[in-house]
DNA sequence: GAGTGGTCTAGACCACGTA
DNA sequence: ACGTGGTCTAGACCACTCG
């Protein structure tokens, strides 16, 4: 067709449009089922494809998902929150709590479980960078995913200069008792900093893969490098968690004017 | 086709993994330009929209976009920090940069601008709910898009339950002097406490427009509510950060064992 | 088995910025 | 003017899983 007085919008996002204001209004609700696509051809007199289109545009904006051959469903969302701080001060779970009444912060009843596999490996480019390596040098991966009641939560993946964790604990694929740090300290290698790094990407398909993710979830990318009191880094840490499984909470006194904003 | 032993893969994935692995391993640089859909055409022997399929999975991925009537190019990250406890703590920029040489984190001699525009409005549901606010309640919001060189870097929209805002320099569509909170304090209402969370997501069609987002370019939403010493919220700002400009970076002291990790 | 979405084909015309 | 990607059509066959 091509209406030239269409204000510009094809027919592929007038059909998303549709879809997407029921969405946001409440009328198509969360677990709630959309027309099939040979529906909507019939509704909106179009080629399946364009059907398609318009919903392709849904399921990029993370909106529906599809569930084969049960049709397209407005996707659910039950987000736990994720404390990047709560080893610095205990957790004021009960202002928060006053503070958000509707949501879903619930861990109760669910399973918790998880995965660890250790190996050497050559370091991602983000993590030679922050353990300052040198080309070629290898790092201790702990690599973990943790699970709730089977469903992947986020991954967490602990890198090691070589020197830092050889004859400790850190090499064993086994929980550490008292945690990384401890452990660390133990052999004289003591944390005293922290810089905390959030990135905001597409996941790779292989984190699609071992996160179960659907199209259109975006993920965070929390790298923690932590520093003994030389400065020198101890561990890169990298979680990546998905974006419509996480909040990720800070709690802090002081003013903080608006936001703090961008700084070179 | 469907080769039945092909690995599972379908055709356009192949085409998309082929082009993924060179945009990874280097050989098709950032900023490099792809071959056309009829190259790729010819040079895989399928149809048109199997080839626009592949492209689409890199688009959405957010590691391609298309540049009508270039081509496809490799796109390109330049990404600045933000910082959420910059008014906490002075920043130890001699320590990061120290730390992490190779990120570009320059904003010199970039020319910062800003829109902003003040209104009243009915608060969206998530602000609604953290500043406690009875159905039907209006609030002030302060709306802004911040700029560098001309180019939209993030938004940031303000908001203040309508007792708060009135009769404070708040109401007026100029850069606040002093900032937000001194003038808040100003009229007696201190903020003594903040929250901060963080929630990634794919952007909405108005926060594409605004920001000028390309597809495949995921948002982090930072919600800073602000409260005052009787623990009542004053304000609710909602900074939207695009994903392929920032990085969000906290520094602190401590131990900080792994991760944090959930809670509930 | 029936019906869903997933993949792929082979065409057509359009919109747009560069050159 | 040209070549690029953007949109749309009208078909085909496949894979999956629910009932």
């Amino acid at each position: 067709m091509t209406v030239p007085g269409s204000a510009h919008r094809s027919v592929k996002q007038r059909i998303a449009d549709g879809l997407r204001a029921g969405i946001l209004d409440g009328s198509l609700p969360a677990g709630g089922r959309l027309p099939t696509e040979a529906e909507l051809m019939e509704r909106h007199q179009v080629a399946r494809n364009t059907v398609r289109d318009a919903l392709g545009l849904l399921v990029h904006e993370g909106l529906i998902e599809a569930r084969r051959p049960l049709g397209y469903f407005v996707r659910d969302r039950h987000r736990m929150d994720y404390r990047p701080q709560s080893d610095l001060r205990p957790r004021p779970d009960d202002l928060v709590q006053d503070v958000f009444l509707t949501t879903d912060f619930g861990i109760a009843g669910r399973e918790p479980s998880q995965t660890i596999e250790v190996s050497i490996v050559a370091p991602p480019p983000v993590v030679a960078e922050r353990l300052r390596l040198d080309a070629g040098a290898l790092v201790v991966v702990r690599r973990r995913v943790r699970f709730l009641d089977g469903e992947p939560f986020y991954g967490n993946d602990s890198y090691f200069p070589m020197d830092v964790a050889e004859q400790t604990a850190i090499m064993s694929p086994a929980d550490i008792a008292r945690g990384a740090n401890q452990e660390l300290a133990r052999h004289g290698r003591v944390q005293v900093r922290a810089v905390d790094e959030f990135f905001v990407r597409m996941p790779t398909p292989g984190e699609v893969r071992r996160l179960e993710l659907s199209p259109g979830t975006p993920v965070a990318v929390h790298v923690i490098t932590g520093f003994d009191a030389d400065n020198r880094p101890l561990r890169c840490v990298l979680s990546v968690l998905p974006g419509d499984r996480h909040v990720i909470v800070y709690d802090r006194p002081g003013l903080s004017e608006n936001d703090g904003g961008p700084s070179g």
